[in-house]
RNA sequence: GCCGGAGUGGCGGAAUUGGCAGACGCGCACGACUCAAAAUCGUGUACCCGGAAGGGUAUGAGGGUUCGAUUCCCUCCUUCGGCACCA
């Protein structure tokens, strides 16, 4: 037996890892004769420090790898780094130093740190974003995206600090006013020409998660994120001649003029009584009338200092403005004014919006706001119908009227008018009220039923509020009637003041049409479906499907990125680079003004160029891509990185591809995983790749919060740094615990003290095996309930390593090391059973700590390497028990448990419980009146 | 506001998906070893009543379904994420 010397993780650590290498013990190389396995882990970003909760993603993924290298398969498990960004240029105008430099100084370092962690990673794999070799192909990707029509150029709008003359981030902007975090100047929108990927061309096929096995939580967030709608889009002609619409009669529509909406509501077109423009939107300046102007420009420029989270704030009071302009309701003809409003914004559907605020939330108190009217045009599913009796406007005998009609009400004292009654009617009880209300009203009074209904009743007649004129007809004579009621602009904003009928003013509901023409009375469940048609046959509208999805902004006004491979021509317009002169290499030779300008456009020659087609000068585009870009394709350049002839050999792809299980943060479910699926399937669909789907299997990681339970932060002064933890307790003990202590995909507070039970688990595993045991003639009884133990855990650590659970996987070897010591105290140490259970043990352990498992591995003096081994194999024999614990319930609870054979009949086990004593004393005399009997569980005897 | 997750001892968490709540670990208490401390080992540790045997109460709150609910259903509260004037 060779010394017992203490745990030195410091030595056998570092021993193991030049071993591994050496040895290209994880070498991931094409073997047909072997299932493969694709594992990868987000790829980090190089900030210089490797951080606890990169371990957190990274040491259980490793663990899951090296599961499934023991299983058989051959796995790929690389690493590198997404090396273009942001912070890289921040240091160089902070610090003076080269983004290169930065990156690749913090590149080294997190190289030398990622070791330690004692990781399967192929390191002959490794790809790093910023090589050239590598993005050269990120070009030559633009390129092909671009000549398949998936790239393109449009205007669109940045944040841009005037001062500095440079675009900035959201994270550079600061503070309500929206200042420049360099110089504090107020940030403004500028509108750059930029280039887009057309993801919105694959929304479709994004929402089709059926191939993939991916969290449901993620499938949600995309799907909610493309976010789709059904419905039409209808076109709206401007009106030009301003001056006509008050003389009605002759209306000049100018076609060349049409506004088109997007609406998922088709069915309340007849109920729209203005429409609504993004500022932004290009017919603004045309549609505004003189007078207007000043108005509409102030409203603009303030949209456009608001960031998209405050336009888009809900708790925010609806704003907007009259251009002036009128457009024609295309379904009845009525004029509708246009407002312009920053709720409505240029990315989503078309930019401009009906309203329909008698069905619209938003829309409703956008019009009772500014006076516009509310015209109802669904009828209330529910059917019900609200009126107040003004007091004093009925005869004195309505109220036994009423009683006797079935009808219900409540009278109530209001304010110093008198009594007032508040009825509330049944859709079938409407057109007898108005009958009596006929009868008994007053001269010189009015009566409105609303809701379900829309009727005025007047001495001489019925009005219904279904258009724009019949608001107006009413209004005048109530106002002549009330005078009160004089400074209300629409017959909406008259009722809307009375509390009673809040709740019958507005819904959204689907319901049968009315109020609309010909269209009236299509039923709630076809109308939508049936306006789409007719507006199809009209020619003023199509069925459409609309995503919030948006297309890919890739232009970036940067240094430090993939440049963007085109060339602009006078003559010839935009070409892109030959593929054979790529990649477009970043110069070294910048300069940055403290401003952050970008040095690209400040370089003296480097944009200047010929074209490609005619030969004459032209110029580079500045711009770089966005690293969503480098991170798209990365897992493609694993497969081959340092492969010339194209971003990867087509041999290995046919063999590792796609991803088997793809590791990372859940904060990446929408932008990063959106845009790698697009990207797949552009390529797919380009002849580049194959299948539809880059990752099959999808699994995230929680956060690792700090100790005291916030995000950690350099600023908070919470950091975790792995280093400090594995010089002091190694590496295995710092991979167990980010293990053990969470479950993987909640993550948790960081505790510093926990980390001792998993230090302790590791030296005791080392005492176990290394210190020599107590001679003894152990129980085949115990020896035989040991291997049962052994066999009953592996059963729960495979189980475990299947399906992510890494904190069970800890927390079950912890139990069987406490078994494992009684038995050795009674002497277990030289049986077979012992020899078998330290076996399996390593085993189990060896993805968890595999620096300690390979040591003690060759401590009981089996052959090299404990990686090379196979994932033992679980004797259901050796684990199957003999015994179960029959519980004992009275009317359902515990009362006692009995050990019992574990094949007992449900028979016995009535038998056994009811002749229990401490039963019969619970039952305190009754007879049982039902027995339940739970197989190999319980017996509940109810009494 | 909408969508989703979570809420279990002093703390992190476990519970084969309707069947013994609190595995495992941290912490704490007591004990052993030690001159002493650390380390290590052992014992105990949800709460209440009780000397004990035993009994009662407990999985955010309240209701429901069930012989039986941490698990399913309804209402509400807290909290964490994501999304959001989405027409």
């Amino acid at each position: 037996m060779p010394d017992t010397h203490p745990y030195q993780p410091a030595e056998i650590e570092p021993k193991w890892q030049s071993q591994w290498e050496a040895d290209g013990l994880y070498n991931a190389d094409i073997d047909p004769s072997r299932p493969k396995h694709y594992a990868l882990t987000m790829l980090p970003y190089p900030s210089g420090d490797l951080h606890i909760g990169h371990w957190y993603a990274m040491a259980p993924s490793d663990a899951r790898a090296r599961y499934m290298r023991m299983k058989g398969f051959n796995v790929l498990f690389p690493m590198g780094f997404d090396s273009f960004g942001l912070p890289a240029e921040n240091a160089a105008i902070k610090r003076g130093i080269h983004p290169k430099t930065w990156t690749y100084k913090n590149i080294e370092n997190m190289r030398l740190q990622l070791r330690s962690m004692g990781a399967m990673f192929d390191w002959r794999h490794e790809a790093v974003s910023a090589d050239p070799e590598y993005y050269h192909w990120t070009e030559w990707f633009f390129i092909q995206l671009f000549k398949h029509g998936l790239a393109y150029r449009k205007m669109s709008p940045v944040d841009f600090c005037p001062n500095c003359n440079t675009t900035l981030a959201r994270e550079q902007v600061w503070g309500e006013d929206r200042h420049c975090e360099r110089c504090d100047t107020p940030v403004i929108k500028k509108d750059l020409d930029q280039w887009f990927f057309k993801t919105t061309s694959y929304a479709a096929e994004l929402l089709d998660y059926s191939s993939l096995d991916w969290p449901e939580r993620v499938r949600t967030l995309q799907t909610n994120w493309i976010g789709r709608s059904e419905g039409a889009e209808v076109q709206f002609p401007v009106i030009c001649d301003q001056s006509s619409v008050i003389g009605e009669d002759l209306l000049i529509t100018d076609h060349r003029s049409l506004i088109t909406v997007f609406t998922t509501r088709p069915d309340t077109l007849w109920g729209a009584t203005f429409m609504v423009l993004s500022p932004e939107h290009p017919l603004v300046d045309q549609i505004t009338t003189p007078d207007r102007k000043a108005e509409v420009e102030t409203y603009k420029l303030q949209a456009t200092r608001l960031s998209d989270i405050d336009r888009e704030a809900t708790d925010k009071e609806k704003t907007g403005v009259f251009t002036g302009g009128y457009a024609r309701n295309p379904v009845n003809g009525k004029p509708i004014p246009i407002w312009i409003a920053d709720y409505v914004l240029m990315t989503y559907g078309t930019g401009a919006i009906m309203a329909v605020p008698a069905h619209d939330e938003r829309d409703f108190a956008f019009a009772i706001k500014y006076g516009l009217p509310i015209i109802p045009v669904i009828d209330r599913p529910d059917g019900i119908s609200k009126s107040f009796v003004f007091p004093g406007s009925v005869s004195p005998s309505f109220t036994e009227t009423l009683t006797a009609a079935g009808i219900q009400f409540s009278s109530q004292q209001v304010g110093a008018l008198g009594v007032g009654l508040f009825v509330t009617l049944q859709r079938d009880q409407v057109d007898g009220f108005v009958a009596l209300m006929r009868q008994h009203l007053q001269p010189n009074n009015w009566n409105e039923i609303v809701g379900g209904r829309w009727l005025f009743v007047f001495d001489d007649g019925v009005l219904e509020l279904d258009g724009v004129e019949s608001d107006q007809a009413i209004l005048a004579r109530c106002k002549a009637i009330y005078p009160p009621v004089s400074a209300n602009r629409t017959v909406m904003e008259m009722v809307n003041t009375l509390p009673f009928y809040k709740d019958v003013l507005f819904h959204s509901e689907y319901g049968t049409m009315i109020h609309s023409g010909e269209m009236s009375g299509a039923p709630g469940d076809v109308a939508k479906q049936r306006i789409a048609a007719w507006l199809e046959t009209k020619g003023i509208g199509k069925a459409a499907t609309n995503y919030r999805l948006r297309d890919w902004l890739i232009s970036r006004q940067r240094y430090w990125g993939a440049p963007i491979p085109m060339v602009n021509c006078p003559a010839c317009g935009w070409q892109p680079v030959p593929e054979d002169q790529l990649p477009v290499l970043l110069p070294d030779d910048v300069e940055w003004k403290p401003t952050g300008e970008s040095p690209l456009k400040l370089h003296p020659t480097w944009a200047k160029t010929t074209c490609p087609v005619c030969g004459g000068d032209a110029t580079r585009e500045t711009d770089t891509m966005d690293t969503f870009m480098c991170s798209s394709w990365y897992h493609l350049r694993y497969l081959s990185p340092k492969y010339a002839r194209g971003p990867f050999d087509p041999q290995v792809y046919a063999y590792w591809m796609p991803v088997d299980t793809y590791t990372g943060g859940i904060e990446h479910a929408t932008m990063h995983l959106i845009y790698t699926r697009f990207f797949h399937k552009a390529c797919r669909d380009m002849g580049i790749t194959t299948g539809s789907e880059p990752m099959i299997q999808l699994r995230n990681q929680g956060m690792v919060l700090g100790e005291d339970h916030e995000k950690m932060s350099k600023s908070r002064g919470n950091v975790v740094a792995p280093d400090i933890l594995v010089k002091r307790y190694g590496a295995d003990t710092v991979r167990a615990y980010l293990m053990f202590f969470a479950r993987w995909d909640m993550g948790a507070p960081w505790n510093s003290s926990g980390i001792e039970g998993s230090a302790r688990w590791v030296r005791r595993v080392w005492s176990l095996v290394t210190e020599p045991g107590p001679q003894g003639t152990p129980a085949p009884e115990m020896l035989k309930s040991l291997r049962r133990k052994l066999h009953q855990t592996l059963k729960r650590v495979t189980h475990d390593f299947e399906n992510f659970e890494f904190n069970t996987i800890v927390s079950a070897l912890m139990e069987l090391l406490n078994d494992l010591y009684k038995a050795r105290e009674q002497g277990a140490t030289g049986t077979p059973e012992w020899a078998e259970a330290l076996n399996v043990y390593l085993r189990m352990m060896a993805p968890v700590t595999p620096h300690i498992a390979e040591e003690l591995w060759s401590f009981i003096g089996k052959p090299y390497s404990i990686h090379h081994q196979p994932w033992p194999m679980v004797n259901e024999a050796a684990a199957a028990e003999e015994t179960i614990t029959l519980v004992l319930q009275v009317n359902g609870k515990v009362r006692d448990r009995l050990v019992v054979p574990v094949g007992i009949s449900e028979d016995d086990a009535r038998q056994a419980a009811l002749a229990n004593e401490t039963v019969q004393k619970h039952l305190e005399g009754r007879a049982p009146k039902k027995v339940i009997v739970v197989p190999g569980r319980l017996v509940n005897v109810v009494g």
